[in-house]
DNA sequence: TTAGGTCCAGTACGAATGTACGTGAGATGA
DNA sequence: TCATCTCACGTACATTCGTACTGGACCTAA
């Protein structure tokens, strides 16, 4: 698979938005993040020239706009993010993580119930794969 | 509240030895963490010393060797590391982290029990504030 | 058809990051 | 005590990051 380099904070945030719009014009994608937090047209402009170049997304031209698209998946930025925090943090354990999720940040009741059924669901497969 | 700059990815594994080892010299930092995979001497050293400038850590001379002690705790680092990825990779809604972390990532069966074992803990914890 | 707008691409640039070299002070062995 | 060796320190430097200005292409209204 392409050894991109790894994304920074800031294309991040843009590559974030890119996932949620759909293929998108800079000036959409600015549009979006401002809604948010203030952020410079051509600073968007900038992460998006830079996550081309770095094989995360595609453009083309439409008429004399330029339309970006996402070219990697977010499941897959997501994976090799948050296994390099992991990675770096705490050495590769994860539960670590997992304790400071749960016991530092507000779960509401209904996140915890679905936080429930997953390791349910988990716990399922797990007696699967051990009896089968 | 010293409004510290971000450690980087690099800082961020030396702080890791430091808060594992507590107070220790360069030397002792950087052998330990040539176990994990090779990093050259200056390099941990030059991290060790923009840690200190960021006010992670203090060091002090003993004899002519320098002995570096962190001064963050790990758990506001982590917290701040944590809650800037978070937002700026899910918009800072935690739900789909922990799905990544339980869903794509190993979990064992006795990770499970206590990941269980925490969010009922949470559960009474929600309970009593709910109703008194 | 010209004086303004609008909007994009490119260029720019200081700060932060990752990585390492060179120098000089103390330890060592002949 | 002189030539070495060992270390730690400071310095250095190319790259990446965050952020923004600028020039020119196209559009529009007088």
């Amino acid at each position: 698979m392409g050894e991109r380099p790894a994304l920074s904070k800031g294309e991040m945030e843009v590559a974030r938005a890119l996932w949620q719009m759909g293929p998108a014009t800079v000036r959409a994608i600015h549009a979006a993040m401002t809604e948010q937090k203030a952020i410079d047209f051509a600073t968007v402009q900038t992460y998006l020239r830079r996550l081309e170049a770095k094989g995360y997304a595609t453009s083309k031209l439409d008429g004399r706009t330029r339309v970006y698209s996402a070219r990697a998946r977010a499941k897959t930025v997501i994976r090799e993010t948050v296994n390099d925090l992991v990675e770096r943090l705490f050495g590769g354990d994860t539960m670590p993580l997992m304790r400071h999720l749960i016991e530092e940040r507000g779960i509401t009741p209904d996140d915890l119930a679905e936080l429930r059924k997953l390791i349910d669901g988990l716990d399922d497969a797990n007696d699967t794969e051990v009896t089968s």
